[in-house]
DNA sequence: AAAGTACTGTCTACGCTGTAGACCTACAGG
DNA sequence: CCTGTAGGTCTACAGCGTAGACAGTACTTT
């Protein structure tokens, strides 16, 4: 009773939202537009449904790129940190470890509605079933740290010292404040006004020095601090300088 | 037609799961059955009704406490982070952090299925408009630290350096690390045996010292890097030892 | 050329989600 | 006593992730 649709496409012909259109779907299709669903509206509102629709296709469609909807978001998540890369030869290893920090505050930044899937995803899954290119950069810089004279053990401390200040900083830096964006006073801008004086008298004076915030000065102070200490407590001298 | 119930409990007199039963649901019980949940089943395990179940309402009734699910969870984070105290007249500002510091990890280990939404929430309301709960470890610290003698635009410095590290940590000591709790040898237990050799030498070769990962420890040492390093970069003396 | 196999796309359906709207009751203050 | 307000419940809606079954296409093997 049930006539079959022409199998490459079946849905919206007729002018609607879908893209692409070509026979088949490929995964990094699939990951693009998510990526642009996250970036655009906000990760909350990506559903497999509307992910579909974005590509003209059933939602069920999907299935045969990801097995679930986390493993779609994981997928997204590593082809974002793929772009991190690491020059595994460089004897400037600190130079090399700024170099990726700023990259990923590039990223961070580039996908605010990433972020939070970024740092929290790894809470999830166990380390050596995390996709990939997840683990790459972690690869790379213990090959530079270790052919830098580190030993394998501190290669790794410096590693986490480094991506827990990276998603300490990201996290910082795109924390909301402003509550009112046409404002032009700062108190109420960032609508401190609404907390009572009596209760937060500083915090309702740093008005101007919160709307004064420097993400890329801060990650660069921070990383003079780190890069410096961690050369201090594991024993090498530091080349760590700006 | 329809006999409404009495309007004290309706669902479920005969033994099953909810909880008090007193007459009215205070908002202290929601959020305290919230957290358990979350504890207990991890936060995507927390629904309206989930939670209703477990207080033998109807779903609804958890819409008179809070405007909705969002708010809801905001308010669990508060009341766990509410448990930070800081000592706003101690001299020794640097043990003060410190002790905050090991409160904040202490919390997190005690609620690692909170940390995802401790860490990320910031992101999606604008300060001001937090819950007041959060908002009072940073004008204590504020405070620690004006009367220590910091300015107040780096008093603002070194809080964000501190929750910056903090979230770091807590997200680097919570990763899932083990795939295989029950296996005895540390490749197999972690499942790194999975990573191809020829890609991941070095993190396959790191099994014994990722097993024992000392998070007490990181935590002291990187603190140890921070306060000095900020004692130093702001221009005071430090204090900042053990 | 025929048959088999794997892959892709679609449809339907199930049980779940957050929450708007209406209603009803109990209690507090006049 | 009456009135206002806050808490509890019920129903209903639109949307969610995805299991299962089926159909067509494109290779591979015979």
């Amino acid at each position: 009773m049930r006539i079959p649709p022409p199998p490459g496409r079946a849905l919206k012909e007729p002018g609607a939202a879908g893209e692409g259109r070509e026979g088949r779907l490929t995964r990094d299709a699939v990951l693009a537009a998510a990526l642009e669903i996250i970036d655009g509206e906000g990760a909350e509102a990506l559903s497999m449904r509307r992910l579909a629709r974005a590509l003209g296709r059933d939602p069920m469609t999907l299935y045969r790129h990801a097995p679930n909807k986390a493993a779609l978001l994981d997928a997204v998540a590593e082809t974002v940190l793929a772009r991190l890369d690491v020059e595994r030869g460089d004897p400037d290893w600190a130079g090399q470890l700024r170099a990726l920090a700023r990259s990923y505050r590039r990223i961070a930044l580039a996908h605010p509605h990433l972020v939070p899937l970024l740092v929290t995803r790894p809470l999830a899954t166990p380390l050596a079933l995390r996709p990939r290119g997840t683990l790459r950069p972690l690869e790379a810089v213990l090959a530079l740290l270790t052919r830098a004279g580190f030993s394998a053990a501190d290669a790794l401390h410096v590693y986490r010292a480094l991506f827990g200040f990276l998603h300490g900083h990201v996290l910082n830096e795109l924390q909301e404040l402003v509550e009112n964006p046409e404002e032009s006073d700062d108190l109420l801008r960032l609508g401190l006004h609404r907390l009572p004086i009596g209760e937060f008298p500083l915090l309702r004076a740093l008005a101007p020095v919160l709307a004064a915030y420097d993400g890329a000065g801060e990650l660069e102070r921070g990383l003079d601090i780190l890069l410096a200490g961690l050369a201090a407590t594991l024993g090498r001298d530091a080349a760590a300088g700006r």
